[in-house]
DNA sequence: AATGAATGAGCATTCATTCAT
DNA sequence: TATGAATGAATGCTCATTCAT
């Protein structure tokens, strides 16, 4: 029950080389899902280009969905992990340094962020379920200060926060996807400045024009 | 008795039976492909719910990428013929009709724009290619209202007409793609609100702040 | 085309069109079965090139099969149309003048020469059988002249003439094989004389050697 | 407890084992392409015949045309090898010995020469090209004893050695073809002889008649 | 634990043949 | 009789997954 395996002695190998070829199949696994998608990776690709036999992958991830949610989770887990260093007070710009450790992530590892608004959306059926859930931690980050600034009044907007938490992280998905496309018309320093600009500034309760329009709205 | 003479130069089908034969199969093909993306539908599943033999298919399409693409095509051409109809004067406007549109299309055909925001920019390789050149015509659209629109100085942005377009375009696309979940937290009736309060907003440039904002990045 | 309309009074079309319809279709099936075979050719292939529709095909033909044998049979009509003219005396002259009739159908028809050296002994299973019955008529010739120069004397083989009538028709067909190739070692005017050369010599009754060996292997 | 690491360093099979499996593909291959040509050959057949799964052709052979070469291959091989055992001094001899080595190869697998006299020849496109490559060195034997007895004077004729090497080839298929039918009027016993008696006869320098003969061509 | 050969369901595509008009 | 759209069986090939070693 504890300890290490059958006969006794040692385990084969190490712990940290479990870690490592791990990571590598990760490695390996996200840059087949990001060039190729769930359904178009191919395990051929993924195990050579990890350096490990094709039926290794089966000691480490369960099915082929399941490697693709492991991809994401670690997304996920960059996001959450950054997230702890925030430090902005108002709402708005802790909303847009989430964003940025976003385009972050996506400009030190581009494949792990194509992977993530390029191919995620695109999941269909079970898949797809399992996959957002996985994802729900770091739509929360969001969700909670979108909730905080609708209660502070700081945000002006019909939408509920976790309403708000989807769009937003629809439209940064949207500016990614578009910096990170081929031929680009944007860059990923671009991003958080047009969210800043577009998405946020809809939301800005000490605005005029939004004020009279909401308030118009509520009759 | 008179008419045609009995051979051959009589066509077998009407042009109209065609059509609806044709037709039929984009429906199917249109179900399938949003259920399932490119990569995932099969054409037995196509093939059945048309009501056709699988080789019928061939007889109107060459392989499942010239299938989709004429999907694709198809809300296309929906879109550039209910432009004509646009009366709006100002671009701001102009641009929020057009996305109208594609909600109104998106409402009578959800499975169309399913395949259109959903499964579309997941496409790899040639068939990515392929795709967004057939879709040129509807980006154009937008790009000649915003170029109208920066021209005029009725729109304030460090990004490009085409820039604008594509961005426009990914935010239109992922608040429909919200709408379209099975969950949804927003209705397509809050699509083109949405835009308008946080995507044109941050061009408006009669907003104080956008004005200085501006000027400032101009430095 | 046209021709006549269709109220019961006369043949919807003249038999000479029939005829010259026919006639385009088997040029048309000629080409495409020497350039892919029987199993290789298609019909899309022949019916576009005959300028007739698929589904005429088997107003003339019951099937690819009866078709390629309607190729085969054509060809053996030609062969065995020019034998009547054959003149010469010697069994050894006129089955030379078998073969150089063959050569010159070979010239005048490559694709001709084509089907019935190539790929006509590829058949198998039923068409096999088919075929090569249909090809009896031109083997006859042969086989009557070996059987008369046995008989007279004239050649002089342990083999039966049935049997030299195939054995030669191997070597003529080897023979201009190679020289039908697109990179061929031989012209089609070498045929005759590596036949006479070659395969006939090998009968010669008048010579020493044969004889001798003839006589030695009869003990 | 020695040997191997228990880690993938051990061969999964031993090699001996995947040499037998792909044998068995061989085999199977073989007699279905024998019996089917190379178009009408169908996987499901051979991976049947073969006690193996389709899926397994693949992890020996890219393609139905590489299966195919292979064969092809195999029975080149065969010759090869054979032919270094060859004694004989005389061109005519050595010619006749590489004949004799075809015809035992026949004798023993007469599937394998089934495809190499019956289906390679009417092969199209580039399987021809590629298959007809795999068979050079064949063909080389041939032509180098051609060469050596032409340039000895051995041989007299118009003809170079590499057409002499093409035609010999040509006329022993045609008579191993004539063997290796149901029901055929010749037996593999005779093929040799045949070959001797009316192919080499046609170069026998030393025969008056051909003298003469070769005098006369040459002015 | 690692391997990679074996597996076999799945799938797009082809094409001879049919048949309503 | 000519047509060509419709058909659907047939098939080569892919690839995630399994499992004996």
């Amino acid at each position: 029950m504890w300890g290490f395996p059958h006969n006794g002695m040692m385990p084969r190998i190490s712990a940290t080389e479990r870690v490592a070829t791990r990571r590598r199949l990760i490695e390996a696994a996200k840059a087949e899902f990001a060039a190729r998608g769930l359904a178009g990776a191919r395990f051929d690709e993924i195990s050579l280009s990890a350096g490990h036999a094709k039926g290794t992958i089966y000691n480490y991830f369960d099915s082929k969905e399941r490697l693709f949610l492991t991809v994401v989770e670690d997304w996920c887990g960059l996001l959450a992990d950054a997230a702890h260093s925030i430090q902005a007070a108002s709402a708005r710009d802790r909303v847009l340094e989430i964003a940025a450790i976003d385009v972050e992530i996506a400009r030190k590892d581009p494949d792990l962020a194509r992977v993530v608004v390029l191919h995620m959306p695109a999941l269909v059926g079970s898949d797809r379920e399992a996959t957002w859930s996985a994802v729900e931690p770091g739509l929360n980050l969001l969700e909670v200060e979108f909730a905080r600034g609708l209660k502070r009044g700081e945000f002006l907007s019909r939408q509920s926060a976790p309403a708000l938490a989807r769009l937003f992280f629809g439209n940064l998905s949207a500016f990614e996807l578009e910096a990170l496309q081929p031929e680009a018309l944007i860059s990923l320093d671009d991003v958080v400045e047009l969210l800043d600009r577009h998405f946020m500034a809809g939301l800005d309760a000490s605005s005029v024009l939004n004020q009279a329009a909401y308030e118009q709205e509520q009759t």
